[in-house]
RNA sequence: GGAGGGAUACCCGAGUGGUCAAAGGGGGCAGACUGUAAAUCUGCUGGCAUUUGCCUUCGAAGGUUCGAAUCCUUCUCCCUCCA
């Protein structure tokens, strides 16, 4: 992995990035770093809250990785002095603590995951209570000393809620403060984050400029539109493709994001190489190729990355079976029904059994599904709320194309 | 410290005494079509009830009324302006 010029590391390193500040200084660091023979150190910051990682989060450390692979050293920075400080992004909850054990847990369980993508050896975790911890209120004044209100105030968020009469906390300030200072305290020679973050990250170079460091660079990567096609990705909009979900599950959430994302998916959360995925773009604008075979491939090379070639092979075949010739998946759950709960000798009210069976949350939600033809046993529609099921044998119940159970009677 | 505005279903948001289980949008789900859990179109979206019935819901608790999301009282929380 050695011996890659300046001006290829620069190329390779630029792939899905939306902006470098600056190309040039990026160049002079590499350039630095090869006469020297001492790699960059490279700084990635993270919320010490509870780690569900996805490909949104992945799009980032897949950035570091490559630092890694150029031989460069990798600080992956956990937050957790700025996490217990409060909230920053001016909504009115304020973060609770974290314990010093949930940190511990949490680092833990960000080392498991991110490690799918990092190379151990070459990470190093650090937490930045180290040092921010260790400061006196006068060191913090001394820090607060080298911005100003005017320039704080250029941040988006705080200029726009500053005009508008709404509050911003004094401490709020402090958090591009805190971040800045790590890039001092850690002497990061680049530091990456997403486009959301760039103000935090020019306060770190202003901030190491004070401090008599060269600036790092800032390299930002765009945030991943989850699943929906609109909104970034992330948990609470329910919009993500989480990195530990199973193989199935990765490969269909991949199928279900319009069209419109899948080059950005190629570039930012794929290892296909950028004049492949430029060759696949071109042949599908010219309709050379479908856009559901360009789907499948992403489908597959992103649950190859997290589960290997064999699996997502087995998922594409389960994927077709089910939705394109509308099989039965394989592993479906299944449901005894207990005596109770018949209405006769061997059968169960339909509506009764898709809410027992955990197809529906309610009877009332059952009725609507069988009005909406939506429901079907072995394959064949039931198109009446009164049928009686039969259940001496193993029956197959189907809600819509992706809710399957198999129920019998348990006796 | 003073003045005012607001809290409606998963979210946003209309509704100011009955026709309100509550407009509209978003989201979600389903159906059709298809190229896939894309796109598009259509429908559904509190619960119970094996068919037009009942129950619960409009920040909380009381009250007025034949009848309240709508009126009154108290309480809780949020926001804005002035100082």
């Amino acid at each position: 992995m050695k011996a890659l010029s300046v001006a290829e590391q620069v190329e390779l390193l630029s792939r899905g990035a939306a902006e470098i500040i600056t190309v040039e200084d990026l160049e002079k660091a590499l350039l630095r770093a090869e006469k020297e023979n001492r790699p960059l150190r490279v700084k990635l910051g993270t919320d010490p809250s509870a780690p569900d990682i996805h490909l949104g989060h992945t799009v980032v450390y897949r950035k570091l990785k490559q630092f890694q692979d150029l031989g460069h050293d990798v600080y992956f920075l956990i937050g957790d002095f700025t996490g217990r400080i409060g909230d920053p992004t001016g909504k009115s909850s304020t973060r609770k603590a974290l314990t010093k054990e949930e940190v511990e847990a949490n680092a833990q369980t960000y080392a498991e995951q991110i490690f799918k993508i990092l190379d151990p050896e070459k990470t190093n975790i650090v937490f930045n209570s180290k040092w921010l911890g260790a400061m006196s209120f006068e060191d913090v004044i001394r820090l607060a000393s080298k911005y100003t209100v005017a320039r704080m105030l250029e941040r988006d968020d705080f200029s726009k809620r500053f005009q508008n009469n709404k509050p911003i906390s004094i401490h709020e300030f402090f958090y591009p403060l805190m971040q800045g200072y790590d890039s001092v305290a850690l002497k990061a020679d680049v530091e990456l984050g997403g486009t959301d973050q760039k103000f935090n990250l020019l306060v770190g170079r202003e901030l190491q400029r004070e401090y008599g460091q060269t600036p790092q660079v800032a390299l930002m990567m765009p945030l991943l539109v989850g699943t929906d096609g609109t909104q970034k990705m992330s948990k609470s909009l329910g919009n993500y493709i989480g990195i530990n979900e199973k193989p199935a599950e990765m490969y269909g959430k991949v199928m279900s994001i319009p069209d419109e994302l899948m080059r950005d998916y190629y570039e930012l959360v794929t290892d296909v190489p950028m004049d492949e995925i430029k060759t696949i773009f071109n042949n599908l604008e010219a309709g050379k190729t479908h856009p559901r075979d360009v789907k499948r491939r992403l489908a597959r090379e992103i649950v190859k990355l997290y589960h290997g070639s064999s699996a997502a092979k087995e998922a594409e075949e389960a994927f077709d079976s089910v939705f394109r010739q509308g099989n039965i998946p394989d592993d479906i759950p299944e449901y005894k029904i207990p005596g109770s709960e018949l209405d006769g000798e061997n059968s169960i009210w339909i509506v009764k059994l898709l809410a027992a069976a955990g197809l529906v949350s309610s009877n009332s939600e059952a009725r609507r599904m069988i009005k909406q033809r939506a429901v079907k046993v072995d394959g064949e529609r039931v198109s009446a709320d009164d049928e009686q099921v039969d259940v001496s044998y193993q029956r197959v119940v189907q809600v819509g194309k992706r809710r399957f159970a198999r129920v019998v009677a348990d006796k």
